[in-house]
DNA sequence: TAGAGATAGTTGACGATTGAACTAAACAGC
DNA sequence: GCTGTTTAGTTCAATCGTCAACTATCTCTA
């Protein structure tokens, strides 16, 4: 956002957009982490470190590499840690190529809480989100939030 | 999400659509909700029930209609409005209709506010949303969520 | 090879959100 | 017109996230 940025007010269809954007995303992400927290028990910051702890080689990342993937900040990153790690989820453990790193590695508890988890989550996703999109109107929310993304990188 | 839902997992175009929505949405709200306490001292919460109320006949709503436009709980509209009230921008009193109800009613300092901090988050949501999609791509993306916020309404 | 600055991560205090329990008023059926 | 049930809103405690301060380590440059 600078000085030069003159656009002005949304008309009307960019607006009900907006507010369906709004709208339909906090209801999502409330009810993605209720259905979480009834059904497993974690919420569903955890789940995604989880997810990406599975799917990274030995199952471990730097706290710095899961603050980044998530865009989440470094302080929260560390706080949901170090839940997961008083729920047996994860262990922490010294970086050995950087004294001032710290992994985060996946226990065998945790992989059985995320294997739990997942297929109620990945249905939710798509009965409230996925599937009620045409697959050209997905993309497309793809392309969008990719974008905003992109720009708003931690560099930005 | 009922027991004859069966889909499973999503596809890998899908899932990098879900990942930069979940990454956009996270990076868009942590800008919009920093830019507008920074400059105008408010949230986007606060911001938010701010042009609900100044759309309003009368410049006010009961709690309740704040809250299911909002997609926010009760006690959160209940907090959320306290701030507002200590911060002069809204006054509360008793709904004549309805001995149970109150309204939240916009004050001029309110309406103050809102004129100050409207022009640069509308800036910053057409530039870090609006301005980055094609037109096309934003009208999907209010097709997708308003599906979305229809499917969770609040009696689902 | 100092020393300055940048980077990684943690900590603690504070603010915001949630969920359950609660009060009070409205409504429905008899 | 009672009585039981819903609805509106608030309150409290607990949880979660943020921000600023802090330690420790690494990197760059002279």
């Amino acid at each position: 956002m600078n000085d030069t940025m003159t656009a002005r007010w949304l008309d009307s269809d960019q607006q009900a957009h907006w507010r369906a954007f709004l709208s339909g995303t906090t209801r999502l992400f409330e009810r993605l982490d209720r259905q979480l927290r009834e059904r497993s028990g974690i919420s569903l910051a955890e789940y995604e470190i989880l997810v990406r702890l599975s799917e990274a080689p030995g199952q471990h990342l730097r706290m710095a590499e899961l603050a980044s993937s998530l865009a989440h900040s470094r302080s929260r990153i560390t706080h949901t840690v170090a839940r997961l790690e008083a729920a047996g989820a994860v262990i922490r453990q010294a970086c050995p190529s950087d004294g001032r790193g710290v992994l985060a590695l996946l226990t065998d508890g945790g992989m059985r809480m995320l294997v739990d988890a997942a297929p109620g989550h990945v249905d939710a996703v798509r009965g409230y989100l996925v599937d009620v999109a045409s697959p050209a109107d997905f993309e497309a929310v793809g392309r969008v939030f990719g974008a905003t993304a992109d720009l708003l990188a931690d560099d930005s």
